[in-house]
DNA sequence: AAGGAATGCCGGAACGTTCCGGCGTCCGCG
DNA sequence: CGCGGACGCCGGAACGTTCCGGCATTCCTT
């Protein structure tokens, strides 16, 4: 009763993509069995399975996206969702690749989010990372909502619980830079960060760190905030302040590039930085502050981080790992190379 | 016929996602009438549109990707390929988030495509965008193979009317950057550009515009090439290499991220950096070179690069554009702020 | 040799949407 | 009063896949 009537021998490439029926019919089976042979389920015998996809490979036969995804009721592909506020940095950049990266090697796509949807959506995705939001954005509850497994990349502060969590040890690893730098003969170290506003975890976190740090050592709180996309004024103006504090010989800035940039700053300041002066980044990517070896870093593995992310995604949608299951993305600190004309009092 | 009975109020949430079917019982429409309700399409009386709408809003009705994409054969997603090579940049991370808004303001998804994949595959996309790519790298042609448009972000070498292409004019920046060099006093520009091996065609053009400008401007051709991924210790050499040229007095890197990690090289070197001696970036996001003011720079304007390059891959998908479309986007040149106290002839 | 199990293959139904054609009803106009 | 057409709504088919159950045929077992 079909309404085309097709020819003998077939391999129409003519008309659009080729299907499991355009093998079928042409290794006059069903497609029931083409299916099996293409999937490997079923029970087809090994010599048929063969001849089918023989044929697949000949004719590029792929298997329509659409149509597996309708039956299914999964979409091959992952979501990922950075925030606004922050996305110009390179860490972002290679998360997202060795998020790609992971989701690739598990057969997925991953799938940018911009910006948040106006309306209800369908996300299309089977599970989403999210990465240092802003405990005010929506989209991780939306996603939720949606049904979709999210993993946090950095917890989302105040939805603890509510989905799963990756997260660098950032108060651990700030508490390693001060304890370096005072290892190094520092007596009196400052420190930079996001403005309170920016309520994101790794923000809070290393704030928190360093003011604990300060009680235990038995330091003053030498703290400036700034906008966490600080202009090169406002960073400017930081450092003046900071400078201008008696003593101070170690400055360590939170956020991504804020090192590199003030480095300079300092310099022409006449501070002796990498020397009688430490400089310390609690997130430098390879690329900025890490180029620079006079400054001390965390290096979070930005691209590994990406890929644990993923990782902990697939865990969750095979079902190896909780909905609400918690890890941690292991983190380094590299040491600024200690210059060797440095002034270095060793108490 | 029916294998269910369903009651009479309906409202199942219980077992998934809420389809038309749902609405339409509920409301005792027809699939069609609420389908044409829903998409604005076919008759309806405004009162039952109003009937569907609502309720589907009630009962957060969201539309079924995968089963509009099998009837319509198309997949509202459209797709980004980023080279490994040089993803490390904030360009790319900017670039890829432009495009992401411009693809969700038309309503499509962006996938990130990852390495290209070992075997062919469903690229699930309606088309796609690569940026940079070496001519060496199979992808677009498999992209265009499988019949999906391709926009290349800048054209791709010896692939020339295959696809649809925008660029940045870099030859005319490089032009105009090494004008305003000469026009502020420098004699010697020295310039440094990745490998020769490094295929892609916004690395030749500005090698080729500083040869020819050199040509033009009666300048000796002072040019290193290092690796586009060039580490510390690499540029260093470059830079050592310039430093030790006599009578060199200006600078361009070629690649993004260089110059500002040529600076304190430079500086290292006893050089006065925006004062007597210029340093310039032709790839200078606002992040890293042009956070410094005393580095020119091209502003390549990454972001709404993104939004244009998506921009021409939409037109092209809705017939307004031609499938091999050239488009160009603007740069723009940011001369160094120039320093008071900073040695300047006049001719 | 007869019963049962394994083997190889197959038809339909479903997934949720879009789209084509059609079918009553009612209005307006000559 | 009759008729054409607009209006409001509808049924079915199709998109390409997966999956459930079933039906011959062959093989093994006792």
């Amino acid at each position: 009763m079909a309404t085309k009537v097709n020819g003998s021998s077939g391999k129409d490439l003519d008309g659009g993509a080729v299907t499991i029926l355009d093998l079928a019919r042409e290794l006059r089976l069903s497609k029931t069995t083409v299916a099996d042979a293409l999937a490997g389920s079923g029970r087809v015998s090994t010599e048929t399975r063969d001849r089918v996809r023989e044929l697949a490979e000949k004719w590029g036969y792929v298997s329509n996206r659409a149509a597996r995804s309708l039956r299914t009721r999964s979409t091959g592909a992952l979501g990922l969702y950075v925030p606004p506020t922050v996305r110009t940095a390179p860490f972002y950049m290679e998360f997202a690749l060795g998020g790609a990266e992971r989701a690739a090697s598990a057969g997925f796509d991953l799938t940018l989010f911009a910006q948040r949807p106006a309306r209800r959506r369908d996300f299309g995705v089977d599970g989403a990372v999210v990465i240092d939001m802003s405990a005010a954005d929506e989209l991780p509850r939306q996603l939720v909502a949606a049904g979709v497994p999210v993993v946090a990349a950095g917890r989302i502060l105040g939805h603890e619980g509510e989905h799963a969590v990756i997260e660098t040890p950032d108060r651990e690893m700030a508490h390693q830079m001060f304890e370096l730098m005072r290892s190094r003969g520092a007596r009196r170290i400052a420190f930079v960060t996001p403005l309170h506003d920016f309520a994101v975890a790794w923000a809070v976190d290393v704030s928190e760190a360093y003011v604990a740090w300060c009680g235990q050592a038995d330091q003053e709180v030498l703290m400036r905030s700034i906008s966490v996309a600080a202009t090169d004024t406002e960073l400017a103006a930081a450092i003046d302040e900071v400078v201008r504090i008696p003593g101070v010989d170690a400055l360590v800035l939170a956020a991504e590039g804020w090192a590199a940039r003030a480095k300079p700053m300092l310099t022409a300041h006449g501070v002796d930085v990498g020397g009688s002066f430490q400089l310390g980044s609690l997130a430098g990517d390879p690329l900025t502050d890490g180029a620079d070896a006079a400054i001390s870093r965390v290096d979070l593995g930005a691209r590994a981080f990406g890929v644990d992310a993923f990782d902990l995604l697939l865990d969750i949608l095979s079902g190896a790992a909780d909905r609400a299951a918690v890890r941690v993305h292991p983190a380094r600190l590299v040491p600024a190379s200690v210059h060797p004309g440095a002034a270095r009092r060793d108490d």
